[in-house]
DNA sequence: GTCTATAACCTGATAGAC
DNA sequence: GTCTATCAGGTTATAGAC
């Protein structure tokens, strides 16, 4: 502890450098991200980047392994959870990632769009595989509905908490909602979302 | 009818680049999308492009508005027809919305994704705001659910039709499904998503 | 560690021959 | 209309001074 206090400033040319690549490769992606704008909004020179991460290729790596462990490192410790209820999943999830989704909003859209650019990187993530079918959740899911592929069920609980955020930028585009709207909305979607996903447990 | 069968073989070189340009704006999106691409998927030079479309943005926004064309123009016949039913309305909005998705299964990804490049180009799009806050589907809904922001239930009903497809590269990569068995479970949700959206509507 | 200058490469677009 | 060759500009990455 005492020994890290002198990197608690966070300042660091290197933290500069990171954050700038965080907020930048989120707002553009990888291919519409110029290292020069990173550089930029990191307030240092272009060559610094390379000399602290060697290339784009290398830094975008690292902020995307940080953005994918936040978009699914919440669902796993939730729907793996044997001890509570099916209900009680549902629940926490929404509550939870919901949460998470106000924090980073712009998070959905990006990790799908890399996903689609670059499908094979996550060739070997075996642990959402997992998730969607072999977790407690599932097994829960199968036991109480076993006409029901637990699929159907997971997408839509994903879909209805994700999708509003990826609809976001046309929301706003076409002011149909503003920000403040849109937070009310969600915390409207934060009750309604379990509610509505558990009558569909009981919808035959 | 007569005068049109000398085009009718459709294989012109400007034919040939739009339909390349399709298939590759669509796969990787703007950013990602060089010309030479474009030029090599045709089968003809780089030049070429250049001749019959002037620029890469300007075949670029022919191409975007036939896509954004196909992913919003379903919607709005569907939900602003004032003779249908509310329950009509959802059966048939997912009935043909998954059909038309099947065949385009990369739309919903490559839309979203260029509104977040580029969301000033929608600003002037006012049909969809029209579609989200005063088609006949939006009062019908009121009139049944005043308690209830239609824009939960639109989002709902998008979101669970529209998000296995944004979902699909990642269950393909971390072989979850395969095309089969994803076209299997999109008929099944097919007949889920009407059960499903009109339980909530009696979900208080 | 940080900067300026520049190399090396890539990409969109055009000139000009056929 | 179609091609080859090439330009002009932008982008990543590095060399070298400080």
């Amino acid at each position: 502890m005492a020994k890290k206090a002198k990197e608690n400033t966070d300042s660091s040319t290197e933290e500069k450098i990171i954050q700038a690549a965080r907020i930048v490769f989120l707002k553009k992606g990888y291919s519409a991200t110029r290292t020069r704008d990173i550089a930029e909004e990191a307030g240092i020179n272009l060559a610094l980047l390379n000399y602290y991460f060697r290339s784009k290729e290398k830094l975008f790596e690292l902020v995307m392994m940080e953005k994918f462990q936040k978009f699914f490192g919440v669902i796993f410790p939730i729907l793996n959870d044997p001890s509570s209820s099916l209900e009680q999943k549902i629940n926490l999830f929404a509550d939870n990632y919901i949460t998470m989704l106000l924090d980073n909003p712009d998070l959905p859209i990006f990790v799908l769009s890399e996903i689609r650019n670059n499908p094979e990187r996550f060739a070997s993530n075996t642990q959402l595989k997992k998730i969607l079918t072999e977790s407690a959740f599932v097994k829960q899911l199968h036991e109480k509905r076993p006409d029901l592929n637990p699929l159907q069920l997971i997408s839509t609980l994903l879909g209805t908490t994700i999708f509003p955020f990826l609809m976001k930028p046309l929301l706003f585009t076409t002011k149909t909602m503003d920000q403040k709207a849109f937070e009310v909305f969600m915390e409207d979607r934060r009750k309604l979302i379990p509610k509505w996903v558990n009558a569909l447990l009981k919808t035959k």
